[in-house]
RNA sequence: GCGAGAGUGGUGGAAUGGUAGACACGCUAGAUUUAGGAUCUAGUGCCUUCGGGCGUGCGGGUUCAAAUCCCGCCUCUCGCACCA
C-alpha cells in the first residue's frame, strides 16, 4: 500500500519510460540537417561491446550528452552519434571460454547495450550507428590499408617485435606499458620475437604531429604526445673506424666531442661482428648472446650496472684524430639514434659509470661556471665553457654545439640532425577477430595488394580461432590459398589481422554515412559536418588512439579526402570514475558498479546528474552510492515545482526572483561552455530550494516565466524530468526544442548587498547596504558599526580600502 | 631520475586576490507517521570563560587583504624512463 502511494507521487522510472517512448515516436533526436544553422559535431568515444553498459560508460557519455543538448538549444545543428568498437580480444577470449563464435558474442552484446544506451535517454542519433566488425565497415580499413601501401606508408619488415605470450600476439609499442614492459591488456611481461610484420609509417608525420597550433587540446595531452614523439635536436657525427667503413653516432652534445674518449655500440648493431678483432671475438659473442637472451625487464632496468666488452677495434675522433676504443654495451639501444654513441664520460652519467668500471680516461671539456681546474668527481651535464677542445677553447657550450657542427659539416664528418623517439605503428596481429590485411604473397609477383574491387577480404566464418601463436587464419586453407591477382598462379593470403586501433582511427568519418559504399565516407556530408568540434573521452588514449587519429586524418588529407589537418578541434578529457573503494573498477576486484540497479531505483536523470555532481568532470573520483539519494531527492522536489503548490517557507525573498533567475542562466551558460557540470548542478539545486521557498508569494505570471526558464536550463541535465515539468505546466512539447534563454548582465546584480567590514583584514561586521553605496558612505557606515568600534579604540585610522559593492577594510595601528 | 597535476570540515567538493567551507552526503534534534533505511523543519569547521580566538599539507614572503600570487620543503597521484 505504501508502495503504491510512493509510485503515485514520484516514480522516476515510469516518468522516464513515458518520455523515452514519446521521443522515439516523435523522432525528437533525429539529426537536424538545416544548413542555415551553424554545425556542431559532438563526439564521445565509442564503447567496446563488452556486455553491459557500466558506470564507466555513463561517466563520459552523459555529460557529453548534456553539452550536446546545450549546443542544440543554442541554435546549432548537432550531430551526436554513437557506435561500437567491436573487434578485439575479449570477444575471442569469451568465445573460447564459452564455445560460441566471437561474432555471436559481440553482436548479442551490442544488442543488449543498444537497449541500455536508449535507456540512458541521451540524444544519440542511432541511425548513424557504426559497428566496426561489420564487413561494411572493415572493408574500408582494407581500402585505407591499400592506399597507405600505395603511398609507401604501409610496409612489411622483419624485426624483433613486442609479443605478449598470454594473448599470443604482437603489440604496438603504445600497447606495452611501464618500466617492466607489460602487455597493456593482460599485464603479462612482453618478450621480443623476430617476425615479419606490417607497420604504418607514422614517423613520416612526426614533425607535423608536434604542431598543436590548430587545435584546442588539453596541455596534458599535448605534453604526453610531445614526450612520446620525443624530438631531439643534435648532430650526426661520422667516426672513421680502423680497418672498416665509418660509423655514425647521434649526439645532442656535439660541444663535448673533444671529451669523447671511447665509442659504444649496441649489441644488436649490424657492424659488431665485422669490426671485432679475432682475439676479442669470443668475449663479444658471449656478451651479444647474453644480451639477446636477457628479458626486456632486465635489459631495461635503469639501476643495473653498466656492463660491456671491448671489441679490439678503434674509432678516430674526428675532432682531434685520437684513437678511441670501441666497446659494445647494452645500455646503448639499437632502437634510438644510430645504435652507436660517442661516449663522453666527463659529461654523461652513464658514460661516466661505464668509464669508471672499465678504466677509460675521463676528460673535462666543459668547464662549469665555478670550475677550479681540478678533475671533476662527478660528471657535469650542464652548460659551461669549452676547455681542452683545441680551437674551441673558451666558447660557451651552447654556442659550441653550433660551431662544432658547422666545423664537422665543412669536413663532411657530420651534420645537424633531428631524432625522434616515436616508432612506426606495428599493426599486425596474430589473432582471428580483426580486419584481414588485404595482401597476397605470390612466388613470382611478390607482395601483391588485393585489388580494390575484391574488397572486402572477408573473415572466414568457420576458422579455428584458438590462439596458438600462429595466425588462426593461417590454419584456414580455404582462406589462405588464393590465386595471385596478377598472374593467376597459386598464392597465399596474408593471415595476420589488423590492430584494433586501426578501426577507431577514423570511425567518426563513417558515422556521417554508415552505409555508403563508394568510399569510406560521403565527402559531401563531410563538408557539412567535419571536423569534429568537441571530442570527449579518457586521457588514457593520449599516446595511442589520439595520436593515431591525428596521423590518420593527416594521411586522409594527403589522399585528398579531407581539406583540414586535424580530426578534432577541441578535446576534453573526463577523469576516471573509481569503485567505492577508491580503486579502479574491475571485475577481478569486484568493485564494478552496475548502473542498472541505480537506474531502476532512481532513474537515468538521477544517475547522470549524480555523476556530474560528484566533482569536477576532469577529475573523476570514487563512486559513493549514498550520494545519489540526494540528487534523487532534488529531482523529486524539482518536479513538485511544476506539479504541487506548497511553499516550504523560510526567509527567502520573493523579490529576488528575477535577479536569481538571471544569475542562474548566466551561471549555467558559463559552466556548460567550460564543461563545469558539478557547479551547474549545485546552482540548479540552490535555485530549486529558492523557488520552493518563495512559491505562492510571487505574482503568478512572473512565477510561470521564472519556472519556464528554470525548466529550460534544467533540460540538458535532466531531460526526462524537465520534459515532465514542461508538460505539467501546460507548455507545448518539447522542452528540448526551446531556445536557450538569455540573461541580462544588469539584472544579475543585486540592489542590496552585504557590505563586509574588515579591520586590518579581519572580518568584523556585515552590514546591509545599497549596491551603489559610495565609498564615503560605506566608510562612515563601517566606522559607526558597534561591532567594529571596539577594534578601533585607541588606534589611529591610517587607511581605508573600499572594494565597490563588496567591502571596506579599515587599516589601523 | 625527468615531466605534469593535486593537497580545503567526518565525506565528495565550492570559492582563482576581497564574507573560506556554496551545493550535497553523513550526523544531531524536532515534526509527521502504525512503522520507516520515507518525508518535512532546524542545526552542524575546530576551540571558547560566549567577548572572541584559531582555521585551506608545512615554513617563509608579497599585499590594506592570500586557499588563491612568489620562494623553499613535505606528501600523494599520474605519465615517461639507460632516448645518447
Amino acid at each position: 500500500m505504501s508502495e503504491t502511494k510512493q509510485k503515485k507521487t514520484y516514480d522516476p522510472t515510469d516518468l522516464e519510460r513515458r518520455w523515452q517512448a514519446r521521443w522515439a515516436e516523435s523522432g525528437l533526436y533525429k539529426t537536424d540537417e538545416d544548413e542555415n544553422k551553424p554545425k556542431h559535431y559532438a563526439l564521445t568515444m565509442l564503447p567496446y561491446p563488452s556486455g553491459d553498459l557500466h558506470v564507466g560508460h555513463w561517466y563520459p557519455m552523459t555529460p557529453s550528452d548534456t553539452r550536446a543538448r546545450f549546443m542544440r538549444m543554442n541554435g546549432y545543428r548537432v550531430f551526436f552519434p554513437i557506435g561500437f568498437d567491436a573487434f578485439g580480444l575479449p570477444a575471442e577470449n569469451a568465445a573460447i571460454q564459452r564455445g560460441i563464435h566471437p561474432r555471436e558474442w559481440t553482436y548479442s552484446n551490442i544488442e543488449r547495450m543498444r537497449g541500455q544506451l536508449r535507456q540512458m535517454g541521451a540524444m544519440f542519433d542511432f541511425d548513424s550507428e557504426v559497428v566496426t566488425c561489420d564487413p561494411e565497415y572493415y572493408r574500408w580499413n582494407q581500402w585505407f590499408f591499400l592506399k597507405f601501401f600505395e603511398k609507401g606508408l604501409a610496409y612489411r619488415e622483419e624485426a624483433p617485435v613486442d609479443w605478449c605470450p598470454k594473448d599470443n600476439t604482437t603489440l604496438a609499442r603504445e600497447q606495452v606499458i611501464g618500466p617492466d614492459r607489460r602487455c597493456e591488456r593482460c599485464g603479462t611481461p612482453v618478450i621480443k620475437k623476430n617476425l615479419a610484420q606490417w607497420l604504418f609509417k607514422i614517423t613520416d608525420y612526426a614533425e607535423e604531429l608536434l604542431d598543436f597550433s590548430k587545435i584546442d587540446w588539453p596541455e596534458r595531452v599535448q605534453t604526453l604526445q610531445r614526450n612520446w614523439i620525443g624530438r631531439s635536436e643534435g648532430t650526426r657525427i661520422r667516426f672513421e673506424i680502423e680497418g672498416y667503413s665509418p660509423l655514425e653516432v647521434f649526439t645532442t652534445r656535439p660541444d663535448t666531442l673533444f671529451g669523447a674518449t671511447f665509442f659504444v655500440m649496441s649489441p644488436e648493431h649490424p657492424a659488431v661482428e665485422e669490426i671485432t678483432t679475432p682475439d676479442q671475438a669470443e668475449g663479444v659473442r658471449t656478451y651479444v648472446e647474453r644480451a639477446g637472451r636477457m628479458s626486456e625487464i632486465d635489459r631495461t632496468d635503469v639501476t643495473r650496472e653498466k656492463t660491456g666488452v671491448y671489441t679490439g677495434a678503434y674509432a678516430i675522433n674526428p675532432a682531434n684524430g685520437e684513437k678511441i676504443p670501441i666497446y659494445i654495451a647494452d645500455y646503448v639501444l639499437m632502437g634510438y639514434g644510430t645504435g652507436a654513441i660517442m661516449a663522453v664520460p666527463g659529461h654523461d652519467d652513464r658514460d661516466f659509470e661505464f668509464a669508471k668500471r672499465h678504466g677509460v680516461e675521463i676528460r673535462t671539456v666543459i668547464a662549469p661556471p665555478d670550475w677550479d681546474g681540478e678533475e671533476l668527481e662527478v660528471p657535469y651535464a650542464g652548460e659551461g665553457t669549452m676547455v681542452n677542445s683545441g680551437p674551441f677553447d673558451g666558447t660557451p657550450s651552447e654556442e659550441g654545439r653550433e660551431k662544432v657542427t658547422a666545423w664537422l659539416e665543412v669536413r663532411s664528418a657530420g651534420s645537424a640532425a633531428v631524432t625522434y623517439r616515436l616508432r612506426d605503428w606495428l599493426i599486425s596481429r596474430q589473432r582471428y577477430w580483426g580486419t584481414p590485411i588485404p595482401i597476397i604473397y605470390c612466388d613470382s609477383c611478390g607482395t601483391v595488394p588485393v585489388p580494390q574491387e575484391d574488397l572486402p577480404v572477408l573473415l572466414p566464418e568457420d576458422a579455428k580461432f584458438t590462439p596458438t601463436g600462429e595466425s588462426p587464419l593461417k590454419l584456414d586453407e580455404g582462406f589462405r590459398k588464393v590465386a595471385c591477382p596478377k598472374c593467376g598462379s597459386p598464392a597465399e593470403r596474408e593471415t595476420d589481422t589488423m590492430d584494433g586501433f586501426v578501426d577507431n582511427s577514423w570511425y567518426w568519418y563513417r558515422y556521417l554515412s554508415p552505409h555508403y559504399d563508394e568510399g569510406p565516407f560521403d565527402t559531401e556530408r563531410g563538408r557539412k559536418w567535419l571536423p569534429v568540434d568537441l571530442y570527449t573521452g579518457g586521457i588514457e588514449h593520449a599516446t595511442g588512439h589520439l595520436l593515431y587519429a591525428r596521423f590518420w586524418t593527416k594521411v586522409m588529407r594527403d589522399l585528398g579526402l579531407v581539406d583540414f589537418d586535424e580530426p578534432m578541434i577541441r578535446l576534453r578529457n573526463q577523469g576516471t570514475i573509481l569503485g567505492p573503494d577508491g580503486q579502479k573498477m574491475s571485475k577481478s576486484r569486484g568493485n564494478v558498479v552496475n548502473p542498472q540497479e541505480y537506474v531502476d531505483r532512481f532513474g537515468s536523470d538521477a544517475l547522470r546528474d549524480f555523476l556530474m555532481f560528484i566533482g569536477p568532470w576532469n577529475e573523476g573520483g570514487p563512486w559513493d552510492g549514498k550520494g545519489i539519494e540526494g540528487v534523487s531527492r532534488w529531482l523529486r522536489r524539482a518536479v513538485s515545482l511544476a506539479t504541487g503548490s506548497d511553499s516550504s517557507g523560510g526567509e527567502a525573498d520573493p523579490s529576488e526572483l528575477t535577479r536569481r533567475t538571471n544569475r542562474l542562466v548566466k551561471k549555467i551558460t558559463d559552466d556548460l561552455e567550460a564543461l563545469r557540470f558539478n557547479t551547474s548542478i549545485a546552482a540548479l539545486m540552490e535555485h530549486t530550494n529558492y523557488l520552493l521557498a518563495v512559491r505562492g508569494r510571487v505574482d503568478d505570471e512572473e512565477w510561470q516565466e521564472a519556472l519556464r526558464t528554470f525548466v529550460t536550463v534544467l533540460s540538458p541535465f535532466a531531460p526526462h524530468h524537465a520534459e515532465e515539468m514542461w508538460a505539467a505546466m501546460g507548455e507545448e512539447y518539447s522542452v528540448h526544442e526551446q531556445a536557450w534563454p538569455g540573461y541580462e548582465e544588469a539584472l544579475t546584480q543585486a540592489e542590496e548587498i552585504t557590505l563586509i567590514v574588515q579591520v586590518n583584514g579581519k572580518l568584523r561586521d556585515r552590514i546591509d547596504a545599497p549596491a551603489d553605496i559610495s565609498e564615503e558612505t560605506a566608510r562612515e557606515l563601517a566606522l559607526s558599526s558597534a561591532r567594529v568600534r571596539p577594534h578601533l579604540e585607541g588606534k589611529e585610522l591610517r587607511k581605508s580600502v573600499y572594494v565597490p559593492g563588496r567591502l571596506v577594510n579599515l587599516v589601523v595601528g
